[in-house]
DNA sequence: TGCTTCGGTTTAGTTTTACTTAAGTGGCAT
DNA sequence: ATGCCACTTAAGTAAAACTAAACCGAAGCA
């Protein structure tokens, strides 16, 4: 059947068989075996091709269908006692603005794992799709998985230093590029502009500017000074630390929403899972200080 | 992989062995090199008994899964060129007031097709289900399947001799045992008493009699003297013309819904499928003067 | 037209695998 | 204790899957 599956995929005898490492020759004898075993035939021999019949157009599907539950259940159950690798699916944002700049120090602390990557906003299936922990960015919680916050998360207007010299004042912002990050709309209460000038006691509602669908290329055109962002804290803790941006305004719009680290209930003792969990909350631990000095305001306070 | 789905299901080595024909010798074997070529075991073996360990959680439903998919496909392939046996699918009440009672007839006719009857409400997956026919009460029309309509459907009084000759008319009904048929209470507008009361100029909107959740039942229940049913055209034709039931108010309440004759798209010419329809569609073609005499007034114009 | 190539099939022989029989083990129930 | 039951192990055997090599027919190409 493996022959089969390989075969309708491939529309190609010799195909399936360099798949399969096999001769062409096995592969033919077997598709022949079970085609006998159907009483009637599943492909049409053309002169130097093949085409499913009827009967093969009716098995096919349920055939890759099975294989692929069948690999992919192997794959979950391999990976259960190899600590060796871990698959992590993280938003692009979250990704690129505070994975990637630490990765070399989890290598560092953790040479033995292996850490993957699959930036991806859609929710994964943990045994589907080969994922063994997610960091995801919204409200929980989650009843069917293991899950703990990550932090709690605001949003301020953040800048390069220069920019912050331009405009030294909130009031002075409604004169100022603003960066629009559009990966947040979904958030209720709002964490956009409007809120934030709110909470600073402006009424203003900026509608001018460059819109970005994802939250790392908000900032990264804002590390490029282009303009102002409002910065999820766990994006921008990094640059703030490193006075690549600055936050002057001492006003933080705090939302309910949040990062999570996400993998299926019994995993998150598994050596290398605990792991990356312990170092993601020191990580987070060590930049505390950036909540320092900031009047954090929830944002169903000033929701419209 | 067949030897560990049979002993997971089973959570024994010795009945899965029974299962697949084989020696538990072999099936012992075979679950050993799985776990070797795992690298972890999937059963704990206890004294008398075996059960799964996580990794054996992990993997088993999805073998399950990939194995009935597997099965079911195949068997669906079968089935194409399998002219010998037919399933049908219909809801209960079709399968016992018009179904069995012509059983006899067309396994006359077609002594060479074995059918087999599904009886169930639920809408069946052709591929998943083993299904060939269904035959379903409804709105079309059906994108997806080949279907057609098998006749125009209305409602109208019925009940025994007896009890018709003590309500001779419809006024006499307010005085009358009625039954509820609950099944047709989905319908758009509907097709109850308060309707078909209203059809005769009647303001009348009984609310005592039992009720039956299945036409069928209610049917019966009208046979057995009970009192009077709506009686579904498909479901009490047979009745009528052999004289066990009789309508004589002449006014029937037609609705948009009807039987229809379902099955997979390119399916409706393969013999036997073709053979049941034309039967169906001759059979219905014998009972259409059960309409004569009747004034049937569409539900609609009677909506409240 | 005739030669080559390409997919697929066939045949015969070989390797691998799956299976059976039979003996063995360990804890549970009587 | 002891027999039993469910599983395991070992050795031998039957079946299957696979390979190599020859073959076949049509399409591509000179």
């Amino acid at each position: 059947m493996r022959a089969f599956d390989a075969a309708a995929r491939h529309m190609s005898f010799a195909k399936a068989a360099e798949e399969l490492n096999v001769t062409p020759a096995a592969l033919s004898f077997q598709i022949k075996s079970l085609e006998e075993h159907l009483g009637q035939p599943l492909f049409r021999r053309l002169n130097r091709a093949v085409e499913l019949t009827e009967a093969g157009r009716t098995l096919a599907p349920g055939v890759e269908d099975a294989f692929q539950t069948l690999t992919s259940s192997w794959r979950a159950t391999r990976r259960l006692h190899d600590t060796t690798t871990l698959n992590v699916t993280a938003g692009p944002a979250f990704t690129a603005k505070w994975m990637a700049p630490r990765l070399y120090q989890f290598a560092q602390e953790h040479p033995e794992i292996d850490l993957r990557f699959i930036a991806s906003l859609r929710m994964m299936d943990f045994n589907r799709d080969e994922v063994d922990v997610a960091i995801r960015f919204g409200y929980g919680p989650d009843a069917e998985y293991f899950a703990i916050p990550l932090a709690n998360e605001w949003v301020t207007p953040v800048m390069t230093p220069d920019l912050a010299e331009r405009f030294p004042t909130p009031e002075s912002l409604t004169k100022a590029p603003l960066i629009f990050d559009d990966s947040i709309n979904f958030l209720d209460p709002p964490c956009d502009w409007p809120a934030w000038f709110r909470a600073v006691g402006i009424s203003y509602i900026p509608t001018h500017g460059p819109r970005f669908s994802q939250a790392d290329h908000a900032v990264d055109a804002a590390l490029a000074g282009v303009g102002i962002v409002l910065g999820r804290r766990a994006l921008v803790v990094k640059d703030l630390f490193e006075g690549r941006l600055v936050a002057r305004y001492g006003i933080a719009l705090s939302t309910k929403a949040h990062f999570r680290f996400v993998c299926p209930k019994g995993a998150e003792n598994r050596p290398h899972i605990k792991a990356l969990r312990d170092w993601i909350l020191a990580e987070i631990e060590k930049t505390t200080s950036v909540s320092e000095g900031l009047t954090i305001i929830p944002a169903e306070d000033v929701a419209p």
